[in-house]
DNA sequence: GCTCTGATGACATAGAGTCGCAACTACCTA
DNA sequence: TAGGTAGTTGCGACTCTATGTCATCAGAGC
């Protein structure tokens, strides 16, 4: 397991404790997961199995359980990519960039976040309207895919 | 009933039509339950009893499929609003602006797609990815909601 | 009015996520 | 180390959204 891996477990760690949850084997194990997952966004789906595989049995509904504590304590963001995906959950440690979704093809992009400022500044000054960036991923359809009215060409649906 | 609302009507049973599907019963219900919405996007659960109360017995499937039809020859667009929302239906014979809506009050904000075009050049040029703007509302907190992160004011929970 | 076939009703099914409650266990104190 | 406490979890039932199947119905053209 690489190095970085391991630091943000452990930062993850430190920060329940700080919040003053308890550190139980599940919590550990949904952070391990998360903090494991090669993507930027894991789903809940995908974190209970690598729960139980690691940890042997745990109940979805305590997953979801620790996650919304999670995301209530601020360590992560549940997010929606689109029509027929379940929820995906994302470490915000690091959040100084923001991300483009592949309707297509499933990849993801991380944009700097100085791309987007301005527009959000914009909406912000002129409209008054604060964005909330962590909650969805922008979707759309990256290079390789073309454009999505024409004929686009998935390579699977997970 | 106000007149813009039965042209809209019209002109979408005339799109059903020219797209040589049939004109049934409920596909009309479900266009004026459409027409008839004063949010500009719909949860399918109300198009369902909206369509139930002018119309009488009609199944939840049909009315799914109808909207997917819909989808499918560009009449509305299925969106998503955030966490714990069903996925929300949309016309789009007028789409030239996007949408805000704020995650506190479920106000909506119309915005000049114009707004919003350099940031999509700039994502298209520099990065190659070609932003679908129907898919998604954008999420944040509206001017009379404050900064989420302060005390905001929820007028409901559903 | 008749025919054809697309659309619908009825019902089963699936998946995501929530809830209540008894049992368990992490953590604090002595 | 032992014991107490209350925060967590396991379990199972449940809701809600959405999809699939198939016999029957009805819109539209003739």
């Amino acid at each position: 397991m690489p190095n970085d891996v391991i630091l943000t477990e452990d930062l993850l760690i430190e920060r329940i404790r700080e919040a003053g949850l308890r550190l139980t084997l599940p919590r550990r194990a949904v952070v391990r997961a998360l903090a494991a997952s090669e993507e930027p966004f894991i789903s809940a789906r995908l974190i209970i199995d690598h729960v139980r595989e690691s940890t042997g049995r745990i109940e979805a509904s305590t997953v979801y359980r620790i996650l919304d504590d999670l995301a209530r304590i601020g360590l992560v963001h549940h997010i929606h990519l689109g029509s027929g995906q379940s929820g995906r959950w994302h470490i915000t440690l690091d959040h100084d960039h923001e991300h483009l979704v592949c309707e297509v093809c499933g990849r993801t992009l991380e944009i700097p976040h100085a791309e987007f400022a301005p527009l959000y500044e914009l909406l912000r000054s002129k409209y008054g309207f604060e964005i909330n960036p962590h909650h969805f991923a922008v979707l759309g359809c990256c290079d390789d895919c073309g454009p999505q009215d024409d004929h686009p060409h998935p390579r699977g649906s997970g």
